[in-house]
DNA sequence: GGCCGAATGTACCAGTTAGTACAAACGGGG
DNA sequence: CCCCGTTTGTACTAACTGGTACATTCGGCC
């Protein structure tokens, strides 16, 4: 393979690689499909070959945004004794995580946009969101079972409560940062917005139940 | 003016508040002019008369949007003397507020996904937000004067807190729902999830200083 | 080395979409 | 009751946009 001139994998990623940028910077309907063919070094009929559609596309991207998130989430493996460390690590993990990902999340917003009709056309998403969720049952677990933690939390809330935090710092640090003039996207602030995020869920679970 | 057949003040406002649903719908580029004029009794031609172009009349909607929401949101009138009952009140009723306007969560959404480009374009919102945080400062004040809350948090953070989380319910409730199988946004859920950002900020303030 | 299906490129199209030229109708002030 | 600027409606267009018909080229296999 001299040259890769004819070379279908590479094709293919190339066209979910360039996809992905375009959506997640313009969104569904604002993403031209003459733009992603551009940036290739294909040509736009090579998208309706592998993907058949638009739309067609727009859901691999987004199923292989999906896939690359949770497996680069699976490293997140706090193993901490004391189930207060490992609350605190896994919130500031997941915070970083975010930050580090931006392009994901604004795919995420936008499928939100339009009220998640293409994720529900994936199989098997689900079934990858649950690590996650078995790893934060285990520190609640052990945390209530050493009696440091309340027990009127369980796994949803507070993965709800993490994902809520570290989520709004990237999807509406346009909006929040213009009117409360604060860069939230500034490097110097991460150590704050990252311990912040460690406070409160230390704070909310290790406070007596009301 | 028997029936108001010509009536600028209206034709204007029926614009503004059909293109406040559409956009909030679909987004700036899946938002439809002609949609728009067709919705309204009055003609596409109008929302070039009255708006200039389709970016105008967008810029129009979101300020509409957020005059309306600050003034609703001057309403909340946390009056407290304890400043722990304060802000558990203030996380409740903002959780409350946002459930309650969910077509301007999307704008902001959309918005933010356009990297905030027109929000920035739209003088003296800033000073309209100011309210909000004044109030913040004043429970924290107090709060800390009193012995109550740790020193090391400022209303900003605490805003930040509040605001993801009560955002987060509503902006991402589709895609967080389908993958972890819960419906945020059901009104049995609903006590719950507000007792739970309530919490979370009480604990966070009242737990001691890292 | 020639056959054949997979892979690719070119040129094109039909429907859509933001925006506008032109003119008419209205209604308040004189 | 008529004049004139404001307001409104109709019809149109130029550019764009997703999608496709058709031809061609490549490369592995016998």
């Amino acid at each position: 393979m001299a040259e890769a001139r004819r070379d279908a994998e590479r094709t293919r990623s190339e066209l979910l690689a360039v996809a992905t940028e375009v959506f997640a910077e313009d969104g569904f309907s604002g993403a031209r499909v003459d733009e992603i063919a551009a940036r290739t070094r294909t040509t736009k009929r090579m998208i309706y070959y592998y993907f058949g559609s638009k739309e067609g596309l727009y859901r691999a991207v987004l199923e292989e945004a999906y896939r690359g998130i949770r497996e680069a989430e699976r490293a997140i493996d706090v193993d901490h004794a004391d189930p207060v460390d490992a609350i605190r690590a896994l919130a500031e993990l997941t915070y970083d995580h975010h930050v580090g990902h931006d392009a994901f999340i604004r795919l995420v917003a936008i499928e939100n946009i339009h009220r998640g009709t293409f994720i529900r056309q994936i199989e098997g998403l689900r079934t990858l969101s649950q690590p996650a969720k078995g790893l934060l049952d285990e520190i609640l677990e052990r945390g209530r079972a050493d009696g440091l933690f309340r027990a009127d939390v369980d796994a949803i809330d507070v993965h709800l409560v993490i994902s809520a935090y570290c989520v709004f710092q990237v999807a509406n640090q346009y909006t929040f940062g213009h009117l409360f003039d604060v860069d939230l996207a500034s490097p110097d602030r991460r150590p704050h917005l990252r311990a912040v995020i460690g406070d409160v869920v230390v704070g909310w679970l290790t406070a007596p139940a009301r």
